[in-house]
DNA sequence: CCGATGTCAGTGAGACTGAAATCT
DNA sequence: CAGATTTCAGTCCCACTGACATCG
């Protein structure tokens, strides 16, 4: 029936709400076990895929530009990034994870990424193949509503913090 | 093949990973348009599911008591949320969403929201099944490995700031 | 010289700890 | 009065704006 379906549908938007909700919830942990904060954690995310120049990652993370150089001399403080200069453009940064850092990533997130497998082990490969596209799809969706809301609040500051004109 | 198989299973982990990231960076737009930062809109995200209790939210979003408070405290003076006493127990303090808050969240992610079923239309009632399991057991991983960080690691605070003992 | 990239001061908002107030 | 819930006072970290240095 059509009820049946729209309450599936209504099913899948909850569990993915719920499913946020969680994975915050295990980022905070994380940031709590290793006194990170979570502009930090989100700048190693970033930097688990490929070294990033300091503005690439400003722009990843939403940062400003001195935001980013703090946030980059925390890291390498505490020996999980280092700084390399780019050699071809002398004027950019190259940050990119040390084996410390990559070490420590996959001690917290490893034992939750060793799980997917038997999470998907019962789902035929054309089920992971709709999945997946699904999940590109959303991706997609939601960057554009992005992009679109970006566009009609240009010129205002990331956390609202120095945006409160009183 | 066993092979594509697992490039599948990546596959899939690494959309979850990229989707992750589309939806942070979405709640940081939101953020920028209405000058929220993301404790706020954490929130708020909670109050949509139902009122609750400032202990409750601060347990939810992992913030102190007094950070609790002040965070109500803007978010009431804006508008969006307001305080109940419990009349039951009168040393709680319910809060809830105004109209005004709730029309305020419904036309930021209402859009984004509507998509949902024109990208689900595509699957079949099973398929929506099994991506809700997919999802709830997801949830159900994440939360175990929350709880098993948090144990592991107790007596710390949130964000770290005040934890770095130099 | 001008644009781009990154870093250095100074300011302000927000989260924390600890103590106080209110209610059961 | 002890316990629970929320709020107040004081401190500190972090992000921002704006100016400066360096390089193409």
């Amino acid at each position: 029936v059509a009820d049946d379906r729209q309450t599936l549908i209504a099913a899948v938007g909850r569990a993915t709400q719920a499913y946020q909700r969680a994975t915050d919830g295990f980022d905070d942990e994380v940031g709590r076990a290793l006194a990170l904060n979570p502009s930090d954690l989100r700048c190693l995310d970033w930097l688990t895929e490929r070294p990033m120049t300091a503005g690439e990652l400003g722009a990843a993370t939403g940062l400003s530009g001195a935001a980013t150089t703090t946030l980059v001399d925390r890291l390498e403080q505490r020996g999980y990034v280092r700084r390399v200069r780019d050699t071809a453009d002398r004027r950019k940064v190259l940050v990119e994870l040390t084996p410390d850092g990559t070490r420590m990533i996959g001690q917290l997130y490893g034992p939750l990424a060793a799980e997917g497998p038997s999470l998907l082990s019962r789902f035929t490969d054309t089920d992971l193949a709709l999945m997946r596209d699904f999940l590109v799809g959303a991706t997609d969706v939601v960057d554009r509503h992005r992009t679109r809301l970006r566009n009609s609040s240009e010129g205002r500051t990331r956390l609202g913090r120095a945006a409160i004109r009183t």
